[in-house]
DNA sequence: AATTGTAGTGAGTACTCACTCATTTTTTTA
DNA sequence: TAAAAAAATGAGTGAGTACTCACTACAATT
C-alpha cells in the first residue's frame, strides 16, 4: 500500500514515483507554477529522467488524468456500486443511498489528491475538461440515473420533479459535504462520518421544512 | 455600465482597465500562466504602465481580491438582503428563501468572473484564501444563521437538525445550480430562471423522498 | 517662453524554466 | 568477466518572463 493510491495498474516504478511527486507538487502550486525540477526532487530522481517517461510537462498532467480515470472507472470500483444496487431489493432508499454515498465517499477519499489536480486544471485545459466529462461525469450521471429510475419506479422517491433536480440535490449536498471535510478538514473526524452521513441523507431525503406544517397551501406539480 | 462590473468604486480609469483585463486573462489561463504582457495588450496599454499602478503581478491579484470583497460586502449589497429579511414577516419561508436566493444569484452573476479568479487562486495562495474566508464566507454564514434562527423560531424550518446542516444543504444546492448554469451554460436560459428556482427551492424544502410514504418507520431525532 | 511635474512607453535586464544531450552508471547478455 | 545495451544523470541551452528605467509627450505653473 502506498500513500497516493497509485498502486495496482502495473506502471514502471519510476513512472509511478514521478506521478506521485507530480500530484503533490501540482496540488500545492498548480500546474503552471510547478517546476519539473521540484517534481524530480520530490521523486528522488534527476530532472532529465522525467523526460524519459513523459515527453513534456503537460504529458505528466495527462498521465495523472489517465490514471485517475482508470481508477475511477475501473472494474473494481464500478462493480461495488453495481453490487449495492443488485442487492437493493427490500431495502429502503435511505439505506441504499447511504451505502452508495459511503462507497463514493471512500472512493473520493482515496483519489482526492489527484482528482483535485485534474479538476483544478480542467478549468484551464480544454482537453482535460473534455476527458473528465466523457470518462467520469457522464458515466457517473448515467449510472445514478439508473439508480434513480429504479427508486422512482418503486415509489421510493418523488416522481413529481425532474430526476435531474434530484440528482443535482444529491450531488450538491455531497459536494459541500466533501468540500467541508477536505478543505477545512481539521474539525472533522472519521468517527463522526457515520452520524454525519445520516444527517446528510436525512436532509437530502426530507428537506429542511418542518415535517407536517399546516401552512403549506398547495402541492402543485413543479415538473 | 461596463462589461465586468468594476464600476462604482472610483478607481483611476487605467487601474480599472488593468483589473478588467487581468480578470479576463487570469480566468482564462490562471494566475501563473497569465503574462503581464498579455494583460497589457488586453488593457490597451504598455506593459510598463501596469507597474505604475501595481508593484507586482501578485499585486494585481490582490487588487482583484480587494475589489471583489468591496462589491460583495459593500453596503449596497448587504442592505438588499437585510431589507428582504426585515420585510419577511407574514411571508412563508419559501417566498423569503426565493427572494434571498434570487438576490444572491444576481450578485453571483454580476461578480462571477472575478469571484472565479480569486476562488481558484485561493487554492494556491494562503493570503487570498484567508481574506476570502474572513471577508466573505464568514460574514455570509453569520448572516444566514440569523435568517435560519428566525425561521426556526417561527416554526418554518425543522428544528430537529443542526442549522449547519440546513445551511450546507442550501449552499450545496445553490452551488451546483450556479456551477451548472455557469460552467455548462449553453443549455440554460435566463427565462427559465424563475421556474428553475422554484424547483430548486422545492427540493431544498421538501427533499427527494415521496411526500407521505407508509414505509417510513421512525422519525428518530437526528440532532 | 521656460520650467517643472506627471503619466505613459517599450526596449532592455536579470533570471527562471522546460527540455536536451554528452557522459556516466547500471543491467543484461554472451 | 567483458562487451553491449539501457537507464539515469545534471550541466547546459534558448525561449520567454516579470520588472526596470531612460526617455517622450504634454499639461500646468511661473
Amino acid at each position: 500500500m502506498d500513500t497516493q493510491n497509485l498502486s495496482g495498474l502495473d506502471l514502471p516504478e519510476k513512472e509511478h514515483k514521478i506521478l506521485e511527486a507530480a500530484i503533490k507538487v501540482f496540488s500545492e502550486k498548480g500546474f503552471s507554477a510547478a517546476t519539473t525540477s521540484e517534481i524530480a526532487k520530490n521523486a528522488g530522481i534527476a530532472e532529465g529522467t522525467i523526460f524519459r517517461y513523459f515527453k513534456t510537462k503537460k504529458d505528466i498532467l495527462r498521465g495523472i488524468l489517465v490514471h485517475t480515470i482508470n481508477i475511477i472507472s475501473g472494474k473494481l470500483v464500478l462493480s461495488s456500486i453495481e453490487k449495492i444496487l443488485a442487492a437493493s431489493d427490500g431495502k429502503d432508499v435511505r439505506t441504499i443511498l447511504k451505502e452508495v454515498l459511503y462507497d463514493r465517499l471512500k472512493l473520493v477519499d482515496s483519489v482526492f489528491p489527484m482528482a483535485r489536480v485534474i479538476l483544478t486544471e480542467s478549468l484551464f485545459h480544454d482537453d482535460v475538461r473534455e476527458a473528465i466529462y466523457q470518462n467520469i461525469i457522464s458515466p457517473a450521471v448515467e449510472m445514478f440515473k439508473v439508480f434513480l429510475a429504479k427508486a422512482i419506479e418503486r415509489g421510493m422517491i418523488r416522481d413529481d420533479i425532474d430526476p435531474e433536480i434530484v440528482l443535482r440535490s444529491i450531488m450538491g449536498n455531497a459536494a459541500v459535504f466533501i468540500a467541508q471535510r477536505k478543505l477545512f478538514s481539521d474539525k472533522f473526524l472519521m468517527e463522526d462520518m457515520d452520524k454525519e452521513l445520516d444527517k446528510l441523507i436525512d436532509v437530502i431525503m426530507y428537506g429542511i421544512a418542518v415535517k407536517n406544517p399546516d401552512y403549506i397551501k398547495s402541492d402543485k406539480d413543479l415538473t
